[in-house]
DNA sequence: TTCAATACCTGAATT
DNA sequence: TAATTCAGGTATTGA
């Protein structure tokens, strides 16, 4: 599958996402789909040289209305910085667009957590139980962190509506041209504080167009959902 | 039925426990059954005065998974402080050992009701709906409080035993020796804050030996739980 | 008022 | 066997 991406950085013949091997493509595909969105002063997110740090599969929990992320404890301590009160962390997705996640430690269960800001990032990726989040960090830069993920192999093909049921799928095209709808998007901003609803910027694989969220994940193939619904979020945390 | 209490304190001849009056023999179990635990700076709880605030007769969900025990708003206003952020009691069973109960005022269903603590309680005197539990408080020490309990006279035989079903009766033999393991016990300490799950120290009818939860309650003469766990709980909260 | 978000708490599993 | 971890709850707050 093949994606002419309209951005403002050439596009290399390299760039052809590799459908196979979902274990390890998470780098290849940041640095292939890399924007050259600058933010926070650092070096585009596409040059950035990344150690990663760890994956978690989620859990139902994670997913669900419980609004956090369990972060593994021997993983919360040796990555991240002490959990104090009102702690936030950014983590750059794909494209660049930074997620604001509060994390704290909860002394009662003794656990680790990404509180608010998480449920936003859900919705956005439409992770489900089963799907794994990847985290990676700056390896010149302290503290820059990077999120990305990737949905599970065996996940349910079914697309959540919503209340507008009547929406059609979306027959992915090859060669559909991507809109800059994120990214430095013309009809849609790219928010520089807490992400947008409409999704984080996922590679090739999951854009907007005419209203659609369209989904083109590896194992997905395509797939579009009818929400419409674009939700902007102040950043307020 | 005589039991020969090996603890530090001296065992009087009086010490017989009653097989009959299950009615209200919670008293004097306390006063017979009293330990030298000194705890809280007070004096040891055998010699100390009390008078009888209120029971409750337990519904299924004061023992089921609420973990909580609603407290009759009359007797909750009557004797216990306004309930506030965070707001903590803590009751001395026959033997001493406090166990502390988050006492909260939920506003929605306008109750007063113990929350943390509470189900820890229930498990360690394996209370069942029909059970009473009793609360009282020092005639002379305002905040001293005391809880106890009784299982109720027409409850099942049934015992139990969780997993490892393969659990034997214990015939509760004449002159079982009493081991320390409640107490100031020589293999088990005592918290100092939360109680241990191993039980309240119930007179003697309930006392730990060679790895079983032992129970010799009047009623139903003996029993032995497989329940070998030992719960230390940090009292965080 | 309803609902979503958060901050707690707990039991079970695991080490 | 004791201690830790964490997935899954509930209560309360806030929008």
């Amino acid at each position: 599958m093949y994606m002419d991406l309209s951005l403002g950085t050439t596009v290399e013949d390299t760039q052809e996402v590799q459908e196979e091997e979902q274990e390890d493509d998470l780098y290849q595909q940041q640095v292939l789909i890399g924007q050259d969105l600058q933010h926070g002063g650092g070096e585009p997110s596409h040059v950035m040289a990344r150690e990663h740090m760890f994956d978690k599969v989620l859990t139902p929990s994670d997913v669900g209305k419980l609004n956090r992320l369990v972060v593994p404890k021997q993983h919360a301590e040796r990555f991240f910085p002490a959990a104090g009160a009102g702690t936030q962390l950014c983590f750059e997705d794909r494209g660049g667009v930074p997620w604001r996640f509060r994390y704290s430690y909860w002394g009662s269960s003794q656990s680790y957590v990404m509180t608010k800001g998480w449920s936003r990032f859900v919705r956005a990726a439409r992770l489900a139980a089963g799907d794994t989040v990847s985290f990676s960090r700056a390896a010149a830069a302290a503290g820059r962190y990077f999120i990305d993920y990737r949905h599970c192999q065996h996940r349910s093909r079914d697309i959540s509506f919503g209340d507008a049921a009547a929406a059609p799928a979306w027959p992915m095209a090859v060669g559909v041209q991507r809109t800059a709808a994120w990214g430095k998007g013309a009809t849609m901003a790219v928010p520089a504080g807490d992400g947008v609803e409409a999704g984080p910027t996922g590679g090739a694989r999951s854009f907007r167009l005419f209203g659609f969220n369209v989904e083109c994940s590896g194992d997905d193939a395509a797939a579009a959902s009818a929400s419409a619904e674009v939700e902007y979020v102040d950043g307020d945390s």
